[in-house]
DNA sequence: ATAGGGTTAG
């Protein structure tokens, strides 16, 4: 139900009716101060016959905008409220604010966690822990993990996607921990897992046999096929260089979304078959099926590596008039990226100029260098301006050498001094901390 | 019947 936000708490009152209708109000609820009218709205109307989790229930609705917020004070009156009212002995209200405040500060989640009776612990509580330990430090989420006497399945894949996403656990280790979760815990994984073990393959670029095994355990198991756990598939297999399983799953999967086409389309781009990922997103289209911002992108990549101008500009505006999607900076950029490409710099210019979000260092990057490449300083002078701007990471330091050229090239010599020196800095501070990191290292002896 | 884990992109 969509609720007038500009309703004053009078009104709302007589507008709502049972508890039912303003748990669902609360429940759509974004902004807090709204959430907090219609909690307040619950707890009159609440009569004594009503289940008392009614109002925990409330809570844990108007916690989700409240944390959205990410205001501390904001949080902890509300705190305040919980502890007085004795709803914070409720599991699921404990689990909420407990998530709510691991976003915030995870200090106070962790205190709020000792502090918790037993009775209160339960598994969504302990799982809403892990997950909060293991966004700040892998070692004490790795220790708590271990001292829970149950693991549930949630436990294990928080764990799992702890090691993948910080990169700090190879895929093999990765998938020895797996074998450990399903084998010799016999804790089955669901989709959940499995997808999180996928992506942790795909962006790991390793081995095939990982993500066959993996396909292997879900045909095995009979896990049930989600649309998710199909294109994780897909797109697995795509990255780890196999575009022929993926075409096989892809044509296996029984009911086909968006989702398992996007996967596949960027398959097929990222192994460079552009015109058969510009064939396979017409299929999608000519079959009815509304693509979303994600495909776009994919598409338009492959226009740009294909150098197929028009066509790209073809489908930018479908995107736009057609289909009512509102283009990302992502989307911008594979235009900027095709225009630049192909020599067009007057039009790369143009998208810069006339697109509505603030360009980035990629976009900037893009047209530069097409600016170097086809000698063509005027162009130039706006975008070396807001580059240096930018903040430039190690991994971009190129782009003074690049931004150097464009100087030397418009003659501009006294600037070509200026930006060399501005890269000695830049490579004195990187040195600088490079040395620092060094004496931190414990030599060894052997 | 309320709460916890994953989500694709040059």
């Amino acid at each position: 139900m969509s609720l007038p936000q500009h309703l004053a708490a009078g009104e709302l009152l007589t507008a709502l009716h049972g508890t039912g209708e303003i748990l669902t109000a609360l429940r759509g609820a974004t902004c807090p101060s709204s959430a907090i009218r219609l909690y307040s709205i619950l707890r009159i109307r609440l009569r004594p016959s009503d289940p008392s989790y009614c109002v925990g229930r409330g809570a844990v609705f108007a916690l989700k905008p409240l944390s959205a917020a990410s205001s501390l004070p904001l949080l902890s009156h509300f705190h305040a409220h919980l502890l007085k009212s004795n709803l914070l002995a409720y599991p699921h209200v404990a689990s909420s604010l407990l998530r709510s405040y691991s976003l915030l500060s995870p200090a106070i989640a962790h205190h709020l966690f000792d502090q918790m009776p037993p009775a209160t612990c339960n598994m969504f509580v302990v799982n809403v822990m892990l997950r909060s330990l293991c966004s700040s430090d892998l070692t004490s989420a790795r220790l708590f993990f271990d001292g829970i006497p149950d693991k549930d399945v949630v436990s294990w894949s928080t764990m799992l996607a702890c090691y993948f996403s910080k990169g700090r656990l190879g895929v093999a280790d990765g998938l020895a921990f797996f074998r450990e979760m399903t084998f010799t815990s016999q804790v089955a994984a669901d989709y959940v897992t499995l997808v999180t073990v996928l992506t942790g393959c795909a962006s790991a670029g390793l081995l095939q046999p990982f993500c066959r095994s993996i396909h292997g355990y879900v045909v095995r198991r009979r896990v049930p096929a989600s649309s998710h756990l199909g294109a994780s598939l897909i797109d697995c297999y795509a990255k780890v260089g196999h575009l022929d399983y993926a075409s096989r799953v892809f044509a296996r999967v029984a009911s086909r979304n968006v989702m398992h086409w996007t996967a596949m389309i960027c398959g097929m781009a990222m192994h460079l078959h552009y015109d058969e990922a510009i064939q396979l997103f017409e299929k999608m289209c000519w079959r009815g099926l509304g693509p979303n911002e994600m495909i776009f992108t994919a598409v338009l990549s492959a226009c740009g590596r294909a150098g197929l101008v028009e066509q790209g500009r073809v489908f930018f505006q479908l995107m736009v008039e057609k289909y009512g999607l509102e283009p990302s900076i992502h989307h911008y950029a594979c235009m900027v990226d095709i225009f630049a490409k192909a020599g067009q710099l007057e039009d790369a210019y143009d998208v810069i100029k006339t697109m509505k979000v603030e360009p980035n260092l990629v976009i900037w990057t893009s047209l530069l260098a097409a600016c170097k490449r086809f000698k063509n300083f005027d162009i130039a002078v706006e975008g070396i301006e807001k580059v240096l701007a930018m903040e430039i990471s190690d991994e971009n330091s190129g782009l003074y050498t690049l931004i150097s050229d464009l100087y030397a090239m418009g003659e501009r010599w006294g600037d070509v001094i200026k930006v060399r020196r501005l890269m000695e800095e830049h490579n004195l501070r990187k040195n600088r901390g490079l040395r620092r990191a060094r004496d931190l290292t414990v030599p060894t002896i052997s």
